[in-house]
DNA sequence: AATGGGACCTGCGCGC
DNA sequence: TGCGCGCAGGTCCCAT
């Protein structure tokens, strides 16, 4: 589950890895991940492209690319990992055997080459013009680091929904996933079943600087490789040994020694201490 | 506005 | 051993 941290730490390994690079061809497996334009008109727009800038908003990657003759408008090759989405470089496929997820393929001039993996095809690849008028860009809500304890105080006094729904709202919030919504929560000492404008000034002060102190902490651990989450280089995320309740149903609560209890919110499974969440 | 459900997919682990 | 089933979670979409 690509959650910020993992999307970020694959965009800094993306920077120092293939920025400057041209894109020779591109091989595509399977169709279904590439949203627009049709695969044909992908394949050729890329050909030649050159990564200029990398980006990441939320959870999403954006590639701004040049052409070659500069004077064509420049276009982005934007990346939704959603769940199960990976990518992988360099990556050692060379397209004679490809793993069987590996859904495209970009070969560099050099003769390197960028996987996307995708086993359950819910990723997203799309060659768009200007990634600023996306709608889901236009949508998204600000990333954590973006605003301040009030604006965030501000924000959740509006909203009566569930606190942990809300988390995980990318329109309300963005980069926050089910992982870190739960972790963060746990940190909090608050429970994800709370109203938003339930909470008092200092439980929305103290959940907004554990949502921060998690995802850098995140960051800092190359992320969490529950399910199919990699760094670029293929390597596993090391954060999950700190992990506090996800995944930890009737399991010791680390703190209190009580079982952690998973419930269902918002369609997700929530992981949290009944004793240590009030 | 809030809430719940289904859809998109595949692979895993479970019980039998 | 193998089969069917529920489940995983990011996002969108629809109904109430």
């Amino acid at each position: 589950m690509p959650e910020l941290p993992e999307v970020e730490t694959i965009k800094r390994e993306l920077d120092k890895a293939i920025l400057g690079k041209r894109i020779a061809d591109v091989v595509v497996n399977n169709a279904k991940v590439i949203r627009e334009p049709k695969k044909e008109r992908f394949i050729k727009e890329l050909k030649n492209a050159i990564i200029k800038k990398i980006i990441r908003k939320g959870k999403l990657l954006i590639f701004e690319l040049r052409s070659r003759q500069t004077r064509l408008p420049r276009k982005s090759l934007t990346i939704h990992l959603k769940m199960t989405g990976q990518l992988i470089y360099p990556s050692t496929t060379l397209g004679t055997s490809p793993r069987k997820a590996t859904r495209v393929s970009f070969k560099f001039a050099d003769g390197k080459i960028l996987d996307f993996n995708d086993t359950r095809l819910f990723g997203e690849l799309r060659l768009i013009d200007d990634w600023r008028k996306m709608k889901f860009i236009k949508e998204l809500g600000p990333e954590p680091f973006d605003i301040t304890a009030g604006k965030f105080r501000q924000m959740l006094m509006k909203k009566k929904t569930k606190i942990k729904v809300l988390l995980l709202d990318q329109k309300f919030i963005s980069g926050i996933g089910n992982l870190y919504a739960n972790e963060a929560l746990f940190r909090a000492k608050i429970d994800p079943r709370r109203p938003a404008n339930s909470l008092s000034d200092k439980e929305t002060a103290l959940l907004f600087k554990e949502i921060k102190d998690t995802l850098q902490e995140a960051i800092h651990y190359k992320g969490s490789s529950v399910d199919q989450y990699v760094q670029l280089s293929g390597k596993s995320g090391n954060y999950v040994q700190f992990h506090q309740v996800y995944d930890r149903a009737g399991e010791k609560c680390f703190k209190c020694k009580s079982k952690i209890e998973r419930i269902s919110l918002g369609g997700r499974g929530t992981y949290f201490c009944p004793a240590c969440q009030k």
